[in-house]
DNA sequence: AGCACGCCGACT
DNA sequence: GTCGGCGTGCTC
């Protein structure tokens, strides 16, 4: 083995071959992370081969050697250095930016590049070259980026290499040291055998202090904490230096993780019985196939007690497991679920760790110390040596999904990699929903994955249903399942047309029935929850009188209203037309409407009851885990009676007093120029639903619309998955989005309006020429047009959607560009 | 990401 | 002619 193929971290496409000098030899292993001479700089790198022959085609290039060996150990095991470079393939991304996802931030450091002042005395011979000298002498060294400042010419390197001709200045390339690293905390232990002890103690006699010390410490017979002693027993840097110079204690060093969980306390829990159902679904995921599930269980079905159990197995087998949650999803009352079930032995992984607990988690993973994993999506990128088992709970949210808009490759989807991951490893996935994905689902019936139904919601477990119905005095209408668990039936779903409230004169937000069934919730002491679909907010017009969205007449897609030049503009095709005055189908000139936020909710709700107690749920009141608690508990404490929120109350939320869920209006998502917005709309329909009765009193579900005939509120009002199903996946044969043929998109963003619009017709160019020169008959082009959210952080986005058998084929060619992102299967399309 | 190379327009 | 700006392509 004398070759070593690495990747390094940074924009390159390629890897690279360098040879391994004799002092590494053996020791360079395939994922360990090196240091290598890159061009001019020095580059930390990860090996993903290694042999014996360099390829023919470097037959004659001299190679540079592995600098150094930056870790002992390989970083990654072989099944991470496989998932990364096929995500490389699989998503057009550098096998860098892959390979970079299973490190912790701040473990390589980063190759810095300093200007030294090299000879005092040496003259400018132009005025640039003066400034840099000028300011050299002031500071030295400096950096290009602080040299170009002061230059004021953007092509600094150039002036810098004329000074470095002449000998006046010096370049140094420094890979700075890891910004991270394990931290250790001193201790102290007994350094005589027990039985001498006594006797120490009575030479110690003339120093009380350090007998009461030293006392303390030899009852121990494993290494105290030195910061403990100092606290609990007042010992002194003196005292312990005396009793060390005196051979009676030793000092040491313990690595100490930071640990996220680390100041709470769980109360174990053990396992629950389950019902027949969920005892048929775990043996089949317990059974030989290695492969992926969908778990399909409405809500309250008792999916998580079968993840569980799942994951106890294949921790009792000495493998791991990974538990990823949707991003809103991980929630106190997630994470205390699966901690309380397996203590001690769980870590969390999510975006907003600080880089020491993420470094922290990584090396305890890599370690054996961790056996469960819970996180958001890049938890799956945690170095577990043997991963048996990874779960996707609500697996059709959208939050596994990198999206392009982000800027970050690789734009990879968690649902895929997991299952590329389980793939490697021989291990099983789980995908579990009340709701699932479309394209989940069509490989069930396929049966390219196993489809496993929980169709029963169990309200819990009889004697504890029992008591609380005795305990509030109402009689149970409910059938036992099995001897112990109680089912429930989704609740009963009401759709109020808002085009009749506007007939007799009814202009709030609440309908009349909404109002009612309000103040009955009030009246009796119980709770409702309102919620808001604010997704796509932004400006779609439509009728309020009877409902007619105004569609683009080339691509059928709903129409967006700009202010600018009173315009209603189509974001597929950038088709164009003045905004109607009056409905073009009932003439009304009520056609312009702007939905509210859940501020005005609460105000609303306010008028109408005025002395109601509310909590607003949304991301501007939210933005931390903590105060999603703090939220959640002043609600489920009864503090408030009616929450008002977005999104993130459709989640896992089991609060057993509410009875009503009352949706304000289910319009707004479903008028999106994306192929997905149904499917969401339902998804998110059904999800609120489920919210309602979730405890002895039973619930009821109000959804007002414009829309009552639209397919994803009466699917969703019946809770009938398999009729949406049915309807989407027509739909979407018919048109040829996926599952049937697969989409990639190029978004360009740009702080220059023409600059977007005019780099994005160059790769439109590009790639309408790759098409014709392969006779790809397959494969459309969808744009380019402006995205539906044409201007986000002051980038102007325009993108090209194609829709092709094999989009990756379609793409691969496209140069990596700043501001170009490729997004194979994007789930993001505005 | 850097850095070299090469083309091009502006200025002396 | 020369200098600096800018686009393109390469780094084992």
């Amino acid at each position: 083995m004398t070759y070593a193929e690495v990747a390094v971290n940074s924009a390159v496409t390629q890897t690279y071959h360098y040879h391994i000098p004799d002092r590494l030899q053996n020791k360079i292993q395939r994922g360990c992370l090196v240091r290598v001479g890159f061009g001019t700089a020095m580059q930390p790198a990860v090996v993903v081969a290694l042999h014996d022959d360099l390829p023919p085609d470097l037959a004659d290039i001299t190679t540079k050697p592995i600098s150094d060996l930056l870790h002992p150990e390989p970083v990654m095991t072989d099944a991470h250095v496989d998932l990364a470079l096929w995500m490389s393939q699989a998503y057009l991304t550098s096998p860098g930016a892959c390979l970079w996802l299973m490190l912790p931030p701040g473990i390589t450091g980063k190759s810095t590049k300093q200007i030294h002042l090299h000879d005092e005395n040496s003259e400018g011979r132009n005025e640039t070259q003066q400034k840099i000298l000028g300011a050299l002498r002031e500071t030295s060294p400096m950096t290009i980026p602080a040299l170009r400042d002061v230059a004021g010419i953007k092509t600094v390197e150039r002036v810098i290499k004329e000074l470095e001709d002449i000998g006046a200045v010096e370049q140094v390339i420094v890979l700075s040291s890891p910004a991270v690293s394990a931290k250790t905390i001193r201790t102290v232990i007994r350094a005589i055998p027990e039985d001498e002890v006594v006797d120490a103690l009575s030479q110690l006699k003339r120093a009380p202090k350090q007998t009461t010390v030293f006392a303390h410490i030899a009852r121990h017979d494993y290494p105290l904490d030195m910061k403990e002693l100092r606290e609990t027993i007042d010992a002194t840097h003196a005292d312990l230096n005396a009793l060390e110079r005196k051979g009676l204690i030793q000092f040491g060093e313990r690595i100490t993780y930071r640990d996220s969980l680390a100041d709470r306390d769980f109360i174990p829990t053990n396992a629950l019985k389950l019902t027949d159902e969920q005892q048929h679904t775990l043996d089949k995921i317990n059974k030989g196939w290695a492969g992926t599930f969908l778990l399909h269980g409405v809500t309250g079905s008792g999916k998580t007690e079968v993840y569980l159990q799942a994951m106890a197995r294949v921790i009792k087998q000495g493998r791991q497991a990974i538990f990823l949650v949707p991003e809103i999803a991980l929630t106190p009352q997630t994470i205390r679920r699966v901690a309380q079930r397996f203590p001690d032995k769980v870590a969390l992984v999510h975006g907003s760790l600080s880089n020491r607990e993420r470094y922290d988690t990584w090396r305890r993973a890599r370690e054996g110390d961790i056996q469960v994993i819970v996180g958001t999506r890049s938890a799956l990128f945690t170095p577990l040596p043997d991963v048996g088992l990874i779960v996707l709970d609500e697996e059709h949210d959208p939050s596994y999904k990198h999206s392009a808009g982000a800027m970050q490759a690789p734009f990879y989807h968690a649902r895929a990699v997991a299952e590329k991951f389980a793939q490697l490893n021989r291990a099983k996935v789980i995908l579990g929903s009340a709701t699932p994905d479309v394209g989940t689902y069509y490989r069930a019936q396929r049966g390219t994955i196993k489809y496993l139904h929980l169709p029963n919601r169990i309200m819990g477990h009889r004697q504890r249903v029992q008591k609380q119905a005795k305990q509030r005095g109402v009689t149970l209408a409910y059938q036992a399942l099995t001897d112990d668990a109680m089912t429930i039936g989704l609740p009963p779903v009401t759709i109020v047309d808002m085009r009749d409230e506007l007939k007799v004169g009814n202009r709030s937000m609440f309908s009349r029935d909404l109002t009612y069934a309000l103040k009955g919730v009030l009246e009796r002491g119980e709770q409702a929850i309102l919620f808001l679909n604010r997704r796509g907010q932004a400006s779609y017009v439509f009728c309020r009188d009877c409902g007619y969205v105004l569609d683009c007449e080339r691509c059928d897609s709903p129409m967006t209203y700009h202010r600018q030049g009173d315009m209603m503009r189509c974001h597929h095709c950038n088709h164009q037309q003045f905004a109607p005055d009056v409905c073009p189908n009932c003439q009304s000139d009520r056609i312009r409407f702007f939905g509210a936020g859940t501020q005005q909710v609460e105000q609303a709700l306010k008028t109408a009851f005025p002395d109601v107690r509310t909590v607003r749920w949304d991301r501007d009141t939210a933005d931390s885990p903590d105060l999603h608690e703090t939220i959640l508990a002043r609600f489920a404490d009864g503090h408030a009676s009616v929450m008002v929120g977005t999104q993130m109350i459709a989640k896992g939320l089991d609060l057993p007093l509410v009875t009503l869920v009352g949706v304000i209006s289910a319009d707004p998502g479903l008028a999106l120029p994306d192929f997905r917005a149904r499917e969401r709309a339902f998804q998110i329909l059904t999800q609120v639903a489920g919210r309602a009765g979730r405890g002895i009193l039973g619930g009821q579900v109000i959804i007002q619309t414009y829309q009552p005939a639209h397919p994803s509120i009466v699917m969703a009002s019946d809770h009938d998955y398999e009729g949406f199903y049915e309807l989407e996946i027509a739909s979407r044969r018919e048109l040829g989005y996926p599952p049937f043929r697969n989409l990639g998109r190029i978004l360009v963003q740009d702080t220059h309006p023409i600059e977007a619009e005019r780099t994005i017709q160059r790769l439109a160019e590009q790639v309408k020429h790759f098409i014709a020169k392969h006779y790809l008959t397959d494969t459309h082009l969808i744009g380019p047009a402006p995205c539906y959210f044409s201007r986000i952080n002051r980038l102007y986005r325009w993108q090209l959607l194609v829709r092709s058998s094999d989009p990756t084929q379609v793409l691969q060619y496209i140069q990596p560009r700043k501001g170009v992102s490729i997004d194979i299967h994007p789930i993001d399309i505005l």
